[in-house]
DNA sequence: GAGTTTGAAACT
DNA sequence: CAGTTTCAAACTC
């Protein structure tokens, strides 16, 4: 990444203040803002905290993903910068309230770590001031430099006039809904960084989060198309949310910009990030019922539903009951663990523990980042895969989990295969059966019955299937389908650094069931986060299943994300004709599901951590 | 909600 | 590597 002080530096430094004070503009802005101009050092100081302040390793993902966005950002940054900055910088950046503006604008539209620097309080006011200047300058002064600015940002970032005519509107109604911008969280930094405690702090109140905005804008239309439907769930409403799909970083730290706002949001699913926008800018903006699929189809990070709290304990707990909120969150229950084993689905994601988690003692929060890098190194180190997504996608997959996969009706395999004895793979105490992807060779399985696909390579037979499904497809199997879906990975976060072209769109729009689940943004530890996954061809999808590419973990894909709920694939699974699609939205979640699936829940799909080690 | 079951993770 | 223990999720009642 772009040294975050550097922009630190054009944000908080006064460099231009010595012009710009003498600047006509600057005076301008000054009466217009109601800002004082104290608060820019604080600002400054907030930033470079929450912003640059050692990026919890955990969530760093060594991925690529992150640094690709960040860079992304920090490019696009400082293009618009370069472009549209520089009467700007004079002018606006120059005195310090006028700076902070300004770059509270450039940073909004842009996703400049400013912004998100600014964040806490400070961005607030300097959001939403931001936007009443532009309005102001337009109505009241001539210069067009504003108008100019400020458009050309816009499109810059969304790339057509409309799209940043609506981003326009997006921040006017936050700053009219009294949506407040935290600072906590930048973009590239939440993601990356363990969410601050700080930040968390703030869990409740709705965050918005300029970097969100700009990730939106630039992902948005992926997601729009992914997911049309989506895209107006509420975050902090939908139980689901909890996604989170902290990724990048943790999860968490998704979740954490989900609160901030929506970046969880955007990366854990393309269709969130509308939602994200929404729900965190304001509940007002949605609808129950979207919130409600919204919840369905795509879980929320659990990180978002920090943004509140209660609501969020609530919400699970009836998400629990009722299978769906699994997919939401991870909330993990470690009593003994502190939360620093493989044991802790959290941990195991690569995400802090949030509060949902009702862990005791625990230490997988931002704050002992230091143990949780410790213990995350040493326990790669005695398994450098150990937070690699647990389902991969054979024909890529870095580790090649066994040739089956070729008959096997999935592509994606466990990494390293379950071990079941008496549950005969039907079960979610099966990892392979729980991240939805059938048994392969190296499975020790006994008694292998997973209808995803057998031990032995039978591929769900439309017999075989009759069978499994006269025997285990009974009630209750279908529920714990139905449970599956819910993976939720977490987080989020997944879905960081997938490109947004790549995103998985699931034509169905849904795609992301995964990254739903992705609690996560599975693993990616953030990682990473990112994941692809990507509906293969029809020839995937004949067998229903998405293909998740491990590789792309490493450079995108959270593995949650890949993994998908299982769910999904159940379904597909189950119906007679397992070749066939049933829906689009259970082909993506299908195979990859990157949910969770942590311990038991499959956390594979989910990159955690950024693994410390390389995969390979 | 408490208790049991299960299998991964951790330990030896 | 194998056996055992620990752990927390999944499941059952």
């Amino acid at each position: 990444m772009d040294t975050p002080e550097k922009s630190i530096t054009q944000i908080g430094t006064p460099v231009s203040k010595l012009k710009s004070e003498d600047s006509p503009v600057f005076n301008y802005i000054c009466n217009l803002s109601p800002i004082k101009t104290l608060k820019s050092i604080p600002i400054a100081q907030t930033l470079s905290s929450l912003n640059f302040t050692s990026p919890p390793s955990v969530f760093t993902s060594p991925h690529a993903v992150s640094h690709k966005e960040s860079r992304f950002r920090s490019q696009i940054n400082k293009d618009v910068v370069a472009s549209v900055g520089e009467e700007v910088k004079e002018e606006a950046l120059t005195g310090n309230e006028p700076s902070q503006n300004v770059k509270n604008d450039f940073s909004t539209p842009k996703v400049s770590n400013d912004v998100r620097g600014g964040g806490n309080g400070s961005c607030e006011d300097g959001g939403m001031d931001l936007l009443k200047m532009c309005d102001n300058v337009k109505k009241k002064s001539d210069t067009p430099d504003w108008e100019t600015l400020i458009a050309a940002t816009t499109e810059l970032i969304y790339g057509s006039p409309s799209e940043s005519e609506a981003f326009s509107c997006l921040m006017k109604r936050r700053s009219n809904s009294g949506a407040r911008v935290r600072g906590g969280g930048g973009t590239k930094s939440t993601l990356e960084e363990p969410v601050s405690s700080t930040v968390v702090a703030n869990n409740e109140t709705e965050s918005f989060d300029a970097n969100s905005i700009l990730h939106r804008g630039v992902r948005r239309r992926c997601l729009d198309f992914e997911v049309p439907g989506n895209n107006q769930q509420t975050l902090g409403e939908s139980s689901s949310s909890c996604v989170v799909p902290s990724i990048g970083l943790h999860l968490n730290a998704i979740a954490m910009s989900s609160k901030d706002n929506n970046v969880a949001n955007e990366y854990s699913l393309s269709g969130n990030i509308k939602v994200g926008l929404q729900s965190s800018t304001s509940p007002v903006l949605h609808s129950q019922q979207d919130a409600g699929q919204a919840v369905e189809e795509f879980p929320i990070s659990s990180a978002l539903v920090e943004i509140n709290p209660i609501s969020a304990k609530k919400k699970r707990r009836k998400s629990e009951q009722s299978g769906e909120g699994e997919a939401s969150c991870k909330r993990c229950n470690c009593k003994k663990s502190k939360c620093l084993k493989l044991y802790c689905e959290c941990f195991a994601a690569g995400v802090y523990c949030i509060e949902p988690c009702s862990c005791i003692d625990c230490f997988n929060k931002p704050i002992h980042e230091d143990v949780v890098l410790a213990t995350r190194k040493q326990i790669e180190s005695r398994n450098p895969l150990a937070f690699a997504p647990k389902v991969i996608r054979n024909s890529d997959s870095i580790i090649e989990v066994g040739d089956d996969t070729s008959k096997t009706p999935a592509s994606a395999r466990h990494k390293r295969g379950c071990n079941c004895k008496k549950s005969n793979c039907l079960k979610k105490y099966c990892e392979c059966y729980q991240g939805g992807v059938g048994c392969s060779i190296n499975c020790r399985c006994e008694g292998c019955k997973n209808a995803f696909g057998r031990k032995d390579g039978s591929l769900f037979e439309q017999d075989e299937e009759n069978e499994v499904s006269a025997k285990r497809v009974t009630a209750k199997t279908q529920q714990n389908v139905e449970l599956f879906n819910p993976v939720v990975p977490p987080s989020t976060p997944i879905p960081f650094r997938q490109p947004l072209s790549q995103l998985p769109i699931s034509s169905n729009n849904r795609l992301l069931p995964p990254v739903e689940h992705f609690h996560h943004g599975a693993s990616g530890s953030s990682s990473s986060g990112i994941y692809n996954i990507r509906k293969q061809d029809m020839s995937m999808v004949s067998h229903s299943r998405i293909e998740i590419i491990s590789e792309d973990i490493d450079d995108d894909m959270p593995e949650n994300l890949l993994n998908h709920s299982p769910m999904t694939n159940m379904k597909a699974v189950v119906s007679p004709n397992r070749k066939r699609v049933s829906l689009p939205h259970l082909d993506s979640s299908e195979e990859t599901p990157w949910r969770r699936n942590g311990g038991r829940k499959l956390i594979h799909s989910i990159p955690t951590f950024p693994s410390l080690t390389p995969h390979h």
